[in-house]
DNA sequence: GTAGTGATTGCCT
DNA sequence: GGCAATCACTACG
């Protein structure tokens, strides 16, 4: 099923909605790649302060390996205030700051300052709030926001998902009553993945090109599709995966 | 549809 | 003081 077969508004009526079971800390206890491609098709839950529930299937990822990674900000394990969940128990919340005001999250693995970035969600409960605050954000409130497009990169997550270092950071995804990670029948059915290298890195030449981002192929709501510098594996056939 | 560019702030050198 | 794991707006075709 694809954007092109339905409207956006028909497409996103289908998605079912079913009952999840929270993912604990032997999800999280895991390399920082493995845990990148086991979070694909996983579904991201949030409280807001207001009582309402969102939900979204996570379909782009990518692995910051820490110490050896030069895109990594735990390079060479540099430890400052600002990275210092990436260290901290796997299944912590990293959300930092970038470009003066938006916002970025993580989720740290196993591994000497590793960490999952999350790059683009698929809304599946109450995708309103997500427009909601989406339109907050923004100046002109002219141009209507597609349901694709609410969770379509790392900061428009984060407006759609309220999520910020004061309310976030630092948060244990395993316990916190605000935010988790549910599992998800769906995640099984995911047909082919696709590796490229990361968005948005300046760092040396190889670690540039590494391929270290994931997406889950032919999903509408990724935020940009690889057309060369890519590779297809069948998620049925990736080992390790949770 | 894409290309170019301004916004905006806390952290790190 | 430089700049960042980005986005949205504008212009143009």
């Amino acid at each position: 099923m694809s954007i092109n077969d339905q409207s956006d508004s028909e497409y996103f009526s289908s998605n079912p909605v079913q009952y999840r079971k929270r993912l604990d800390g032997q999800f999280y206890e895991t390399q920082c790649e493995e845990l990148a491609l086991s979070l694909l098709g996983k579904v991201l839950v949030r409280h807001l302060d207001d009582g309402t529930i969102v939900r979204g299937r996570i379909v782009e990822t990518e692995s910051y390996l820490g110490h050896e990674d030069a895109a990594s900000i735990s390079y060479k394990g540099k430890v400052t205030p600002r990275n210092e969940p990436v260290f901290m128990k796997p299944g912590t919340a990293f959300v930092y700051m970038t470009y003066g005001m938006y916002h970025c999250f993580n989720i740290s693995s196993k591994g000497d300052g590793a960490s999952v970035f999350l790059r683009s969600i698929e809304p599946l409960d109450n995708l309103n709030a997500m427009a909601s605050l989406r339109k907050q954000f923004k100046k002109s409130t002219k141009t209507v926001i597609a349901n694709k497009d609410l969770c379509n990169g790392p900061a428009k997550l984060c407006i759609s998902f309220a999520i910020d270092i004061k309310s976030c950071n630092k948060q244990d995804l395993t316990t916190w009553d605000r935010m988790w990670v549910e599992e998800d029948e769906n995640s099984r059915l995911i047909d082919t993945i696709v590796c490229s290298p990361r968005i948005g890195i300046k760092c040396e030449k190889k670690w540039q090109d590494k391929f270290l981002r994931y997406y889950i192929r032919d999903n509408p709501c990724v935020s940009k599709i690889e057309k060369t510098k890519m590779k297809e594996l069948k998620y049925s056939q990736i080992e390790n995966i949770k």
